[in-house]
DNA sequence: TAGATTGTTAATCGATTAACAATC
DNA sequence: TAGATTGTTAATCGATTAACAATC
């Protein structure tokens, strides 16, 4: 079965896409055209189109595409339709701010453990969530299926719980920490560096002024 | 004066040279040279040698780069060297998460004020900085100098609390709520919409399993 | 049927990589 | 000077946009 590989600009296009699907779903909007939903979202409509057909053809010549069922096929398609369970390793401040987070139940992944060093934590819940010692990781990983694994610990912390938990079979890394986790090949690792985010948009301001005073 | 400009691809990288050389300075390396940087960073040698040369020769030939003078140009470039004021509008979870993290303040990234509607927060403290009530933002805006605003709020408010940021002229934002501002081409808006990023991640490990099965 | 709009091929644009002359 | 490595041009690759035939 030949399947061309995606490009990774597409998928992290898609959930954009989805998410103004659920909108114009919500809105009770049936069907829209790929010219009407560039409009929205600023883009060109052929990008939508050759996006979308990289996944089958979705829409009906003459008609456009069924919002209902095109919403539905790319959360199909991003993986939206299983449920996953998730720990997080780190309990401080995002930590906590990510398990106290509702939406991310809603879409199907469920935080049901917490991991952390600092004896004080211990026993605390976070919306009925328990925080555990670091210590009972491995029995923890080892009594429940685990999908992802969310790092939200310092950088020096973070590979060594990395490998432990890649040791252990979890095979998908969601990671705030500040660091490159060298991890093998069939472990997915998604990054989310803030301060990364931060200096995008200190470069913008800097540029933005240096612009403005040029012109 | 004829700059040309700088692509996206290029910027998002610079972040991260940053963090490499700032650990390549910490562990008292003097200088490196593309090819060795590229081994760390996985990334071709000929890429960072491009990105770098976008700004201007920061290397001597047969000798590399020094380690020390790249960190503080790349900084330089980023808009490290200047300090910012920032405030956070919604003190939820997340909110107090960042007003909590100590890093961006080293990097010159000031909080200095967090606003919210929830009178229960009204004048509870995160790190000493003070949660007001959004409707003294006006005053608070006309008397401190805010450089920066961060939207950690529902989406159904976001758009609204943007519109009135910029017309207090604020022309920065780094936007947490999911959805799209639609705000003057002036206003810099960096988005960071981690429900996305939970989506790529829920691809990649759909993807995973499926090239695992067929292989 | 006529009109609309997709799916898809072809053209363009931009970003990455390779190669090497310049130069420290 | 010889060796190393940059800065930069040229070649390649990939992604985006344009165009239009297919078809609902």
């Amino acid at each position: 079965m030949e399947e061309k590989e995606i490009s990774r600009a597409v998928i992290k296009r898609l959930p954009r896409y989805y998410r103004y699907l659920g909108e114009l779903l919500d809105s009770g909007v049936e069907r829209i055209s790929s010219n009407e939903l560039s409009d929205r979202m600023k883009v060109t409509a052929s990008q939508i189109r050759q996006d979308l057909n990289n996944f089958g053809g979705f829409g009906q010549q003459g008609y456009g595409y069924n919002v209902k069922f095109l919403y539905h096929e790319i959360g199909k398609i991003l993986g939206l339709d299983k449920t996953y369970n998730m720990i997080i390793l780190g309990a401080g401040n995002l930590g906590q701010a990510l398990a106290n987070y509702v939406r991310f139940e809603k879409r199907g992944f469920r935080i049901i453990g917490m991991f952390d060093v600092n004896p004080q934590l211990i026993g605390k819940k976070i919306r009925g969530i328990e925080i555990r010692m670091m210590d009972e990781l491995p029995d923890f990983l080892a009594e429940n299926d685990i999908q992802i694994a969310t790092l939200t610990l310092p950088k020096a912390a973070a590979e060594e719980v990395a490998v432990k938990l890649v040791e252990s079979g979890i095979k998908a890394i969601w990671n705030f920490a500040h660091t490159d986790l060298h991890l093998p090949d069939d472990v997915v690792v998604e990054n989310v560096h803030l301060s990364e985010s931060l200096m995008q948009l200190s470069y913008n301001i800097t540029k933005n002024q240096r612009d403005r005073n040029t012109k």
